[in-house]
RNA sequence: GGGCCCGUAGCUCAGUUGGAUAGAGCAACGGAUUUCUAAUCCGUAGGUCGGAGGUUCGAUCCCUCUCGGGCCCGCCA
């Protein structure tokens, strides 16, 4: 809130300076304490445009921006070294802020940025053809993260889970589970798991049938559930495959050799073209994907998000370039790419293919270590990174998983409001004189609970969910800070603070799909 | 051979479109509890940001090269 402040007094400067185009410029909460609250560079960019000496600039910008706020907001503004700009955010304005959050409490730090438009966000999409592992654990929590992280910032997101419900995978699975019944070695190329020879159902839809209730079973455990699960086969029978390929040859995108018919994906920077249907006239499962994003457009959202595995990763290229083909907008296509997780026993890693016979199912990990843990682990990095998972080290160290130092705080936080003998309601908190919260540590936890909203926007913007974690990490350090140093009970403007920050741990919890207990 | 991702403390990882003295957790060592929850806190130690050049006021971040690891390059999905 201070920053987008700060924020629109810095531009509002910058135009009283004449400056032609726009700059770029940032504010940041500043990386030490002598450094005040928030840091501008704006000056310094902006010096080097009009080749002269940054300290002078900021020094102007500083009088504009004192002159407009007419010391409502800062304390001292001050211009250093290479050109920054350090604001002092004045005390009672902090304190203030406080009651905002008790005001919007269970809205405290969601926003309106995403204006309602509609997203659909695709991810987890495995192949019903065994139980999920650890890589599929990862895009869905991660998804679901995305997807609560969207809303949040003003978004309508709808979930959705593509389901490949036909083609050369489920014929191998079927012919697998025949094999396993009749005592036969698996086929080549099939699956060879040890739930295939136990897997139920009569017929091969009914082993898909119960396959897949398994794998919504094992999402359910970790608190994902998809608003919708999109059977391939609806774009087959809806003739979706063929207007997708007959607009592709419409806008002679496609091109017959060898007996198959191809999409020209060469001419738009793929590295070859790729057969939509096969010389048998089959269809490819590619064919099936462009019907299917044919169909996701054609449901009038304003952007679709896919979470994919790096081994996908080839695969983007060639779809956005025929989406492009079909005249679709494929600017609005965003494909997140993953890199895999690699689970540990000790230190001999455990092989994830479904294909092989070892595998260690998702179910399992969740089961040892807990729908919590497993969602703060699996959130907790960049998706961009590699994930080692050690499943011996998760077990052996669960009491000190960092989910369990959010937790606790939360529990804390509930624990000391309720031996407050006065009961208040959220009335008698916003009329808590709070200038009393001069400490530093308070002030601290002040400026950490106001960072919140700005902190959901950008990991929403960047669809980066392990920010939460990280700041959930921060937020709960600086309470437990405050609370060794400050004595609550019997002091209403610490309780209001005290409730402020169970509102924010809340809240980030809510976004990891995290339980905040009450006590532990 | 070509493409994408990663390399930061002993270990696991943050580091926001290039910013000020590179951070946190775990592990190690030394302290704090008749207390509102010790599943906590305080302190110490730990780094040529894989390496070498380059770009500039400034590089963990951008460019080139290089080393190491992961993934991909099907008329499979």
């Amino acid at each position: 809130m201070f920053q987008s402040k700060i924020e629109a007094l810095i531009e509002s400067a910058l135009t009283k300076l004449g400056v032609p185009e726009k700059v770029e410029f940032k504010v940041d909460a500043s990386p030490r304490k002598e450094f005040g609250d928030f840091a501008s560079n704006a000056a310094i960019p902006l010096a080097r445009k009009l080749a002269r000496n940054p300290l002078d600039i900021a020094q102007q910008i500083v009088k504009l921006i004192e002159t407009a706020d007419q010391g409502n907001t800062f304390s001292k503004i001050e211009v250093v070294k290479p050109g920054f700009i350090n604001c002092f955010i004045k005390d009672d304005l902090v304190q203030g802020s406080i009651r905002e959050i008790i005001t919007q409490d269970q809205r405290w730090g969601m926003g309106y940025g995403g204006k309602g438009e509609r997203i659909l966000l695709e991810f987890v999409s495995a192949n019903p053809t065994g139980p999920l592992h650890v890589g599929h654990g990862r895009w869905a929590v991660i998804g679901d993260c995305i997807g609560r992280l969207l809303k949040a910032a003003g978004f309508k997101v709808e979930t959705e889970f593509y389901v490949n419900n036909i083609g050369n995978q489920v014929e191998k699975l079927w012919e697998s589970v025949e094999a396993a019944r009749a005592g036969k070695p698996t086929p080549e190329n099939g699956y060879g798991g040890a739930y295939i020879k136990d897997v139920k159902g009569g017929n091969k839809e009914e082993v898909i049938d119960h396959i897949l209730t398994e794998q919504k079973e094992t999402l359910g455990k970790l608190g994902v559930h998809f608003d919708r699960f999109f059977n391939e086969s609806e774009l087959h029978k809806k003739g979706e495959v063929k207007e997708a390929i007959l607009r592709l040859e419409k806008n002679h995108k496609t091109i017959i050799e060898e007996g198959a018919i191809w999409f020209k994906s060469q001419e738009m920077g793929d590295d070859k073209n790729r057969v939509l249907v096969r010389a048998d006239g089959n269809s490819t499962y590619f064919a099936a994907d462009l019907a299917y994003h044919l169909d996701k457009f054609s449901r009038g959202f304003d952007l679709l998000i896919n979470i994919w595995g790096t081994d996908h990763h080839g695969y983007v290229k060639r779809l956005k370039a025929a989406v492009e083909a079909m005249g679709l907008p494929a600017d609005k296509l965003e494909i997140i790419i993953g890199q895999l997780v690699t689970l540990y026993r000790g230190n001999e890693p455990v092989r994830m293919s479904k294909r092989t016979g070892e595998m260690v199912s998702l179910l399992e990990v969740i089961d040892e270590t807990g729908a919590n843990a497993t969602r703060f682990f699996f959130a907790a990095t960049d998706v961009n990174s590699h994930l080692d998972f050690d499943l011996e080290l998760a077990k052996k160290k669960s009491s000190d998983n960092p989910v369990y130092y959010l937790q606790y705080g939360h529990a804390r936080i509930c624990s000391i409001l309720s031996k407050d003998p006065e009961l208040a309601t959220r009335d008698t908190r916003l009329a808590t004189d709070l200038s009393g919260l001069t400490e530093p540590v308070e002030r601290e936890l002040m400026m950490k609970l106001l960072a919140w909203p700005r902190l959901v926007e950008d990991a929403a913007r960047l669809r980066h969910p392990h920010r939460l974690t990280e700041y959930g990490k921060e937020l709960a350090i600086v309470f437990h800070k405050f609370y060794e140093q400050c004595r609550v009970l019997g002091n209403p403007a610490r309780l209001t603070l005290v409730d402020a920050s169970r509102i924010t741990l809340r809240n980030v919890l809510e976004l990891l799909g995290i339980t905040a207990p009450e006590s532990m």
